[in-house]
DNA sequence: GTTGATGCAAATGGTTTGCAGACTT
DNA sequence: AAGTCTGCAAACCATTTGCATCAAC
């Protein structure tokens, strides 16, 4: 999601900032935690953020990792996404997006589209409840994959 | 999703007929599996499917749900729904449809929605790879959690 | 009768939790 | 200094698997 280490940077400056906010002590590993979510493309499960955060704070442990990353869902820092049967993932990207997910080596990447968040609600879901928001998940193949077996 | 009894006997035909085309055993716990499935207006998980299975079949164990929901989820009798952090739930609703999760109780309906299908899939999803298919997801609160506040 | 399916119980793997010591404020 | 957060290890819970028995074909 955020490319720029400048823009980076601002978004754990933010992160900082919320921290205060709700009372929560800004720690190095919830701080390292919080930047291999922003600094990830894809949507990192616990075990590839504890691996990543291990480069840089060798001894943090796999539940503390857990343990934040709950936490900030919990206070609305992040969001997560289950697919089926796999692992939780987690993202840091809160702005309104959707999702494309590769059948073939599971990877989630985010993108927007105006057409469909401008498109008012089907009438077929608002027969069984009040909906609140919508998200579109695309299934497919990433570039990635494509390239592996011919452009 | 099926609603009459005639409905699902038809369907509880094909599941037979499907069963016989790949060549598996049509068992007594599989077809009431099956039909527990096909019952079911929510989209239920392993243990309530056992639970209600279990009313006409007392011995049957809860590995035996489990190994049959996943062997018919490979064949493509059946598609499974992961929303986040939760257990696995299962839909036997094969047709292209979306969902309705209930942010209160947690159910998920199925609705239609053909704006949506006949949308061509957005630009900002092509870029990253194939697309394949799309399903939206609209999370709100069903009219039953709404009943219960106040309509 | 063959072959695959079931039931039991034990294993697995991701995620959570209790507790004593370490660190942010 | 006070209270939270971390690391360790053990617990948890949904799901899976090995194996002997049983049922569908």
């Amino acid at each position: 999601m955020a490319t720029g280490a400048d823009s980076i940077q601002r978004r754990l400056d933010a992160f900082t900032e919320a921290c205060h906010e709700r009372g929560l002590k800004v720690t190095h590993q919830r701080v390292e935690i919080y930047r291999e979510l922003v600094s990830s493309e894809d949507h990192p499960d616990a075990e590839s953020i504890h691996r990543g955060v291990r480069r840089r704070i060798p001894t943090i442990s796999l539940d503390t990792v857990y343990r934040n990353l709950k936490f900030m869902a919990e206070q609305g820092l992040l969001s997560t996404v289950g697919l089926s049967h796999e692992r939780l993932r987690f993202d840091a990207n809160m702005v309104s997006h959707h999702h494309f997910v590769c059948e073939e080596c599971g990877s989630i990447r985010d993108f927007t589209c105006t057409d469909f968040d401008g498109m008012r609600l089907p009438r077929g879901a608002s027969k069984l409840g009040r909906p609140h928001s919508a998200q579109v998940h695309v299934k497919g193949i990433c570039n990635v994959c494509l390239g592996g077996r011919r452009k």
